[in-house]
DNA sequence: AAAAGCCCCTGGACGC
DNA sequence: TGCGTCCAGGGGCTTT
């Protein structure tokens, strides 16, 4: 489900309902998800308070007044739905249902394997039918070094994703541009859908080498400007709309995202290309046994 | 070292 | 209606 938008539209859903809260309860309703939970996973999560929510790549981090952090991975199909205790909503309702498992009366669903009791009674619950997602408990002060992070690359939110620094980690690369996107120690938080996207907006086939973007001597070409940017921009503009729908994937608050139909080619083969003047149709191909959607009259 | 394959798991859409 | 096949937003691990 999701990538770096819906990560960072939920993590800005789920702020104004963790921060400060205290984790008076924490449920698990079996032993793993793709990972075993961690030694001791409930006991140092109960009683703890949480500091701060953020997010690196794909990852979101519930910050702990004793240092540690509790990172949470969706995987494919996970999905974090918050019940709020005696919040008013746009219907009146007491409590807002929030995500379409979730009911009010706290009773577990199908795939809810995680439930965090708050101490105002509100509740955040994990769930995820294919369980590719996980969690982690780790010291904030050990998170940078983590196997999981301390490979990851370029963050395309902020100032850090700039045509002379995609050009130098695509510099000698062989991989096309899909897979060379798609691995998160060069761009971290991208998917199969916005990777598709953006090399639409940059006019760059999926099919060419990323080693072109680096000029001979590793400056940056016009490629590499016109690809970080474009990066930058689909993905701000996913945020901005709130993700997209996928299937069942909503927002923490319940409505579906608004991006998918902003969607220039992911998922729509067949389709004309929907450049101005381009006379191309939308093709699939598969490229790292995920399915790559681009046009290949006008991108290059 | 980099790149390519395989695998984990469940559910929905589709064809017959 | 039922069954088989294919496909799906992820990333770790193993093999070349």
């Amino acid at each position: 489900m999701p990538e770096l938008p819906e990560v960072e539209t939920i993590r800005r859903s789920l702020e104004p309902v963790l921060r400060g809260a205290r984790l008076v309860k924490v449920e698990l309703a079996r032993a793993d998800l793709r990972f075993p939970f961690p030694e001791r996973f409930v006991e140092r999560l109960e009683g703890r308070r949480v500091t701060a929510l953020s997010r690196r790549a794909k990852y979101l981090l519930v910050r702990l007044d004793n240092g540690d952090v509790l990172v949470i991975h969706l995987g494919m199909s996970g999905r974090l739905v918050v019940a709020v205790r005696n919040a008013p909503t746009a219907g009146g309702r007491r409590g807002r249902l929030v995500g379409s498992y979730t009911n009010m009366t706290g009773r577990l669903v199908q795939h809810d394997h995680v439930v965090l009791h708050l101490e105002d009674g509100s509740r955040v619950t994990y769930n995820d039918p294919r369980r590719f997602g996980f969690m982690l408990l780790v010291k904030d002060s050990e998170l940078a070094a983590h196997p999981l992070f301390r490979h990851l690359g370029l963050e395309p939110l902020g100032e850090e994703l700039t045509g002379s620094a995609l050009a130098r980690e695509a510099h000698g690369r062989r991989a096309d541009l899909k897979s060379f996107l798609m691995n998160q120690a060069h761009v971290a938080g991208l998917g199969n859908i916005y990777v598709s996207e953006a090399l639409f907006r940059a006019r760059l086939s999926p099919l060419r080498r990323a080693g072109t973007l680096a000029l001979k001597d590793g400056r940056a070409s016009q490629r590499a400007e016109a690809l970080a940017q474009a990066i930058r921009a689909v993905v701000e503009d996913a945020v901005a709309a709130g993700g997209s729908t996928l299937r069942d994937y909503v927002q923490a608050d319940g409505r579906p995202g608004a991006f998918q139909s902003a969607h220039a080619v992911y998922d729509r083969e067949g389709k004309p290309c929907a450049r101005a003047g381009c006379t191309g149709v939308v093709r699939r191909r598969v490229q790292g046994q995920r399915s790559t959607f681009y046009c290949p009259v006008c991108q290059r």
